[in-house]
DNA sequence: TAACAACGTTGACAAATGTCACTAAATCAA
DNA sequence: TTGATTTAGTGACATTTGTCAACGTTGTTA
C-alpha cells in the first residue's frame, strides 16, 4: 500500500528515503469490511485517512433517521471527519467504510509531527485542504443556487463515476434531496 | 490599518519587526465605498484581502438574475474569492464592498512571496484556512440537512449580527432561498 | 434453495418554497 | 423637503420536493 501511496504523492512532495520511511511508518496500512464504522458520530475523531483502493463515506445523521452524505473518498484521496479532526471535538458526522477497502490511517500527533519535521509536508497538507476547500465552495455554490435537478445534472456531468458506483441512497444524501426524488429526476431525463 | 491588523495576528504569529515591515508593505491599505466593486466575475481574482473595518461579500448571480451570497466578510477576518485566486482562473463569483470599508489587499505574487519568505505565514494561513473550511462544511451539513426555517433559527443563534447588520436579500441569498422566503420566516416566529 | 432484508421505483398527497404582483416603508440624492 | 429608488412585507398561486405506502427486484445469508 505504501508503494501506491507514495506514487500518489510523488510530484507534490520530494522526500529522502529516510524521510518516506518516516512517513510509512506514521501512516499505517488497514484493510476495512463494507460497511464497517470508522467513527461513531459524537465521539472524537482522532484519525484522518488515505484511500489506497476502495472508497469511505462521511455520514450525518438528521434527527428524523435521515442519513445526508457530507462527503465521499474515492481512491488516492485523503479524507477525515475534519471539523472533529482538526478542533479535538466531537465529530457530528459519522464514517463508514462503503465498499471493503484498503486504507491507511494517520493519528493526530503523527499529523503534528509530520507537518513540525517533515520539510514540505505543511505545504503538501496546505495544497490538498486549498483543492478540498475549493471543492466544498463549489458544492455550497450549488446547494445555494441551484434546484435538485440541476445539481444532479453537474454531479452526474462532472462525477458520472460517483453516481455508477454508489447505492443511490448515499447518491441523494449527497445532493441532500430525498431517494424518491432522486429516483424521479433519473427517469425523467 | 497596520497596527490593527497587526493586533489581530498577534497570538497567531510572532515576528521580528523587519519581518512585519515586510508584511505592511505588501498588504496595501485601501478604503471602498458602499456598493463598490472590487471584482467582476469572470475575471481572475489577483488580490486576497483583510477586513480591518466595513463588510465585503462574495456574490453568485444566478442566470435568473438573482444574486446568491457566497461568503461574507467581517472585520478581521480575511476573505477572496478563493477558486480563483488560487486556481488563477476566472471567477464564477463577484466580490462587492457591501459597508465603506477599510481594507488590506495582497496579490497573488507577494502570497506566494510570503509564503515562502515568512517563517510561520504558511502556518497562519494554513490555520486560517482549517478555519474558513470548517465553516464551510458545517454550511454544507445546514444545506443538505435542514430546511430554511431551521437554517435561518440558527443563524440567527450563531450569528446574529450578520442577520441585524445587512439587508435581508442578502441574508436570503446567503441562506440559500428567496427574499420572500426569509420574510414570511421573520414574521411566523 | 428459501427466507429475509435492503434497495429502487412509483403513485397519491402534503408541505415547503418560489414566483409574480402589489403595497408600504425606508433610504438617498438633489 | 420632495421625488425617485431601493427594500421589506404580504397574498395568491404554481412548482418543487418530501412523506408515506405499496410493490417488485436484487442481494445476502442461513
Amino acid at each position: 500500500m505504501h508503494e501506491i501511496f507514495k506514487s500518489y504523492l510523488t510530484g507534490q512532495i520530494k522526500l529522502t528515503n529516510e524521510q518516506w520511511q518516516l512517513v510509512f511508518r506514521l501512516w499505517k496500512p488497514t484493510v476495512t469490511k463494507r460497511g464497517e464504522v470508522l467513527l461513531q458520530k459524537g465521539k472524537v475523531s482522532h484519525n484522518t485517512y488515505f484511500v489506497v483502493k476502495g472508497c469511505l463515506g462521511i455520514f450525518l445523521s438528521g434527527d428524523d433517521g435521515h442519513e445526508y452524505t457530507r462527503f465521499l473518498v474515492f481512491e488516492g484521496k485523503f479524507g477525515s471527519a475534519f471539523p472533529s479532526f482538526t478542533t479535538r471535538k466531537p465529530s457530528a458526522a459519522s464514517i463508514l467504510s462503503i465498499e471493503a477497502s484498503q486504507i491507511l490511517l494517520l493519528n493526530y500527533r503523527d499529523h503534528q509531527y509530520l507537518l513540525d519535521h517533515i520539510p514540505g509536508w505543511e505545504r503538501l497538507f496546505r495544497i490538498n485542504l486549498e483543492k478540498e476547500y475549493i471543492y466544498s465552495i463549489q458544492r455550497i455554490e450549488s446547494l445555494i443556487s441551484m434546484d435538485a435537478k440541476r445539481r444532479y445534472e453537474i454531479l452526474l456531468e462532472q462525477n458520472p463515476k460517483l453516481i455508477q458506483r454508489l447505492p443511490s441512497k448515499i447518491v441523494a444524501g449527497y445532493l441532500g434531496i430525498s431517494q424518491e426524488t432522486l429516483s424521479r429526476l433519473k427517469s425523467k431525463k
